[in-house]
DNA sequence: ATTATCTATAGATCTATAGATAATGC
DNA sequence: ATTATCTATAGATCTATAGATAATGC
């Protein structure tokens, strides 16, 4: 019977990661319920055997990609800011490096992450993998809310974190995956503006 | 060939309305992709038939369930209010009627909902259906804002919209489908103070 | 006579494996 | 010898229809 199985020659760790690197792109462009494990093979020049061998099925391997996409969007999105969500004191430099932290990630790949979006609902495994995620990020916001202590407006700042979050979320999501007709900048400048006067004094 | 029917006597129209119901629970329980034709029909008491004379395709039906849906959320959340979104001047109640008409939509099929959330980013056409039913929702908002004029703080009235719109949206759905361990109310209050602040003086 | 429903099924599609063949590196 | 890959295919599942049978109501 065809157990899953791990890499141990070089070019077999190819192979699985062609495997990853194709499925990431079809889920994106066709969606994961339009895709199957046949075309996932093809499009990685794998035969459908290996793709088996690798990979217990077509969920398995969505859980994967996910699980990178987050990892590259975390990497992308804080490494390069020194590990702090925020930088200086200033009340509007959080904020809007708040969002600009947000609409960072959302342009790394939009349109998996609009699948991520779908698949969030439609599937308990991935619902946990993106729970845990935002567990994170929401971490990260409380810290670094603690740290205005005697500016802010806010007391319970677990409930603050959680609706700022996703206030934040709910926008970048509406500007970079359902492309409204309104300009980016007006609806970036009324989100930030509620979000200070809401936040401080 | 087949084409589709439109009933014409009262046992069709009975069993066209069977496969509606049936579907929708279907859809809800176990989701788009995990629900098929046959299975629709045998959970309506209908052949397969029956079922393809009705409807050309599970997506339309899917799309049917859509529109009844959001009839029926209207019906319920604005008619009894004399069609209007917000009663009184006074800006608190104002803030937490929208709230509550929000959670109130929520509240009549949250596993619907929690589909339809998941299929918005998975097909266009639904989509294109969830954007209108939006749209209606901003505008009556918006026309909303219009009534307080000289209280108001923000300027922008459909940028304001649209984040106030969103902001409500995000956090209901946080509280009705993704459950979290936090108290609802501790949401509620904080979602209606950054609201508060930011809209009005 | 018209409308509605059902049965039976063709054919498309998809998953997942067994077993054969090929490449790697000790 | 071990690891990796491929081919071929069984069998499950699903869509969609043709054509037969049944019910309705003029």
């Amino acid at each position: 019977m065809g157990k899953i199985r791990t890499p141990q020659q070089k070019r077999s760790e190819a192979t699985r990661e062609r495997i990853i690197v194709a499925a990431e792109k079809l889920f994106s462009k066709k969606g994961y319920y339009n895709t199957n494990s046949k075309e996932i093979a093809r499009a990685a020049n794998v035969s459908i055997g290996s793709f088996y061998s690798y990979f217990k099925d077509k969920k398995t391997l969505f859980i994967e990609n996910l699980i990178q996409y987050n990892q590259k969007i975390f990497t992308k999105v804080l490494v390069p800011h020194d590990g702090k969500l925020f930088q200086g004191k200033d009340k509007q430099a959080v904020v809007s490096q708040l969002i600009s932290r947000a609409l960072k990630a959302h342009e790394y790949s939009p349109e998996f992450h609009r699948e991520a979006s779908a698949m969030r609902y439609m599937d308990a495994d991935v619902a946990r993998v993106r729970e845990k995620e935002e567990q994170i990020i929401l971490d990260y916001v409380i810290k670094s809310l603690r740290s205005y202590d005697g500016k802010l407006r806010v007391t319970d700042l677990k409930a603050a974190g959680i609706i700022i979050v996703n206030a934040v979320e709910s926008v970048v999501h509406k500007i970079k995956i359902d492309k409204p007709t309104i300009a980016e900048d007006r609806l970036i400048k009324e989100l930030s503006e509620m979000i200070t006067r809401y936040l401080f004094t």
